[in-house]
DNA sequence: TGAAATGTTGGGGCG
DNA sequence: ACGCCCCAACATTTC
């Protein structure tokens, strides 16, 4: 068995990988490397066109066989399935496999065999339909063959990030399949119940903050799924909390489940409606978002936190959100960009959902006309303002009852923190208020059309 | 997995 | 003592 990476530089239409998943990548293949070392094997790095790369390799190797594991997104389903009819031809065994998901996006459907467009009754289809086999070990040995075929070194994947921020990254992640492994524990090392309640607060480490390692593959849903229910089953007792942790794992599932069926809402809304939503035309507008120059600390801090460490936290991806689509009324494709580029866990399936359901028009979304009020959002989330002071430093002198929304603050308390307003921090580049009101005006030109 | 506007109720101040 | 008004506090509706 021959373990191999490829680069592929397949010319199929898909998004180029961000610097902050390409940073991941980098790191992770290279502890899968050294893993696949520490059992007597090693791991075969490519780069090419992927069909190619393997015909090539089978050349070198004379391997009989090709396995892999399923991908979901559009672009590169069709190179998957183009990569295993070129094999068949040339007389070589494929086998997929699914590793991603608890739940093939084909397996779930409505009554009428249809795909679901609402989370609630997709998620109990799938409780419904259970999940019975268990996850299987890492093998401990694999047969290695005598003669291993050349490698290309990972450094000439060019995956290393050109910016500088490898340093605030390193020190907020641990990974590969043992930082993985290491997470679910001290996640689920926590009260299960505590998470019903922790995980909306940013300032606390109350999330799995698993996603990434989920995307690259370091850990599999179904492993997830059975830590989760062997805890359930060990302590019993309250289960809200591993409930509504399952069902994050859900919207994951229904995140691949819609993008399987509705492939085009990576870039068009899953409502057609919103084709015609006015969006504004804004490029300092949208660099002030992205820099976490926006006035307002709660959106600040999120959008400081993504450019630091590749992760934000997910409440506050709901609030930045909110605000580059409704204050700002800037188009979602965007956002989905930006955080695609920045994010390590940027996952195609659970982007394009979540920034749909933002928007307000994608499958089970938020009505358009649920605005997130930032400031309380803030209050509510994070009424100490710890995390605004974490990720803000010169607003941090500031007191709690004043951080949320310091243009509101008196003139001696700014002083007193250090705070000049327009100079040191900006002021609130829109008033909510006014922006709430154009929001949904934008959205009433569009409601006629419905 | 909202927030603001509007409606309702009930306690208390006050003439 | 009584009715009136004010306005929290909560509930409902609307965006």
């Amino acid at each position: 068995m021959i373990p191999v990476f490829i680069r592929s530089t397949n010319d199929d239409g898909s998004w180029p990988s961000g610097e902050a998943s390409d940073w991941w990548l980098h790191q992770s293949l290279s502890s899968l490397s050294t893993s696949l070392q520490k059992i007597g094997g090693g791991l075969v790095l490519r780069q090419g066109p992927s069909a190619a790369v393997l015909h090539k390799l089978i050349q070198e190797t004379g391997a009989g066989a090709v396995f892999w594991n399923r991908r979901y997104e559009p672009a590169v389903r069709e190179t998957d399935s183009k990569v295993r009819t070129s094999l068949q031809q040339a007389g070589i065994t494929t086998a997929d496999f699914n590793s991603q998901l608890i739940f093939e996006p084909w397996e779930i459907a409505t009554k009428e065999g249809r795909p679901y467009q609402v989370f609630t009754p997709y998620w109990r289809a799938c409780l419904q339909k259970g999940l019975t086999s268990k996850p299987i070990p890492t093998p401990k040995t694999i047969p290695w063959p005598e003669v291993w075929p050349d490698s290309v070194p990972l450094a000439s994947f060019q995956l290393e990030p050109t910016r500088d921020w490898g340093t605030g990254l390193k020190e907020h992640w641990n990974l590969g399949c043992h930082g993985a492994a290491e997470r679910l524990k001290e996640f689920l090392r926590l009260p299960v119940n505590q998470y019903a309640v922790d995980r909306d607060q940013p300032a606390v480490i109350g999330t799995s903050r698993l996603s990434p390692h989920l995307h690259f593959g370091e850990i599999s849903p179904r492993t997830i799924w059975h830590a989760v229910h062997q805890t359930l089953t060990r302590s019993p007792g309250d289960s809200t909390g591993a409930e509504t942790y399952l069902k994050e794992i859900g919207w994951r599932e229904f995140a691949h489940h819609l993008l399987y069926h509705f492939p085009q809402t990576t870039d068009h809304p899953l409502r057609s409606e919103f084709a015609d939503f006015p969006w504004e035309d804004n490029e300092p507008a949208l660099r002030a978002w992205q820099r976490g120059m926006t006035g307002y600390p709660i959106v600040d801090a999120g959008m400081r936190e993504l450019w630091k460490t590749g992760w934000m936290h997910n409440r506050v991806r709901m609030i930045v959100a909110s605000f580059l689509v409704k204050d700002l009324r800037l188009h979602w494709r965007h956002g989905a960009r930006w955080f695609w580029n920045t994010l390590v866990d940027a996952d195609l399936a659970s982007n394009t959902l979540g920034w749909q359901w933002s928007a307000g028009c994608g499958a089970d979304a938020a009505p358009y006309f649920r605005v997130f009020n930032p400031v309380l959002q803030s209050q509510k989330f994070d009424p100490q303002g710890e995390y605004l002071a974490r990720w803000l430093p010169e607003l941090a002198a500031l007191p709690p009852k004043w951080i949320h929304a310091p243009w509101t603050a008196p003139a001696d308390v700014l002083k007193f923190a250090g705070v000049a307003l327009g100079k040191t921090y900006p002021r609130p580049m829109v008033d909510h208020g006014e922006a709430r009101d154009l929001a949904l005006a934008a959205f009433q030109k569009i409601k006629r059309s419905v």
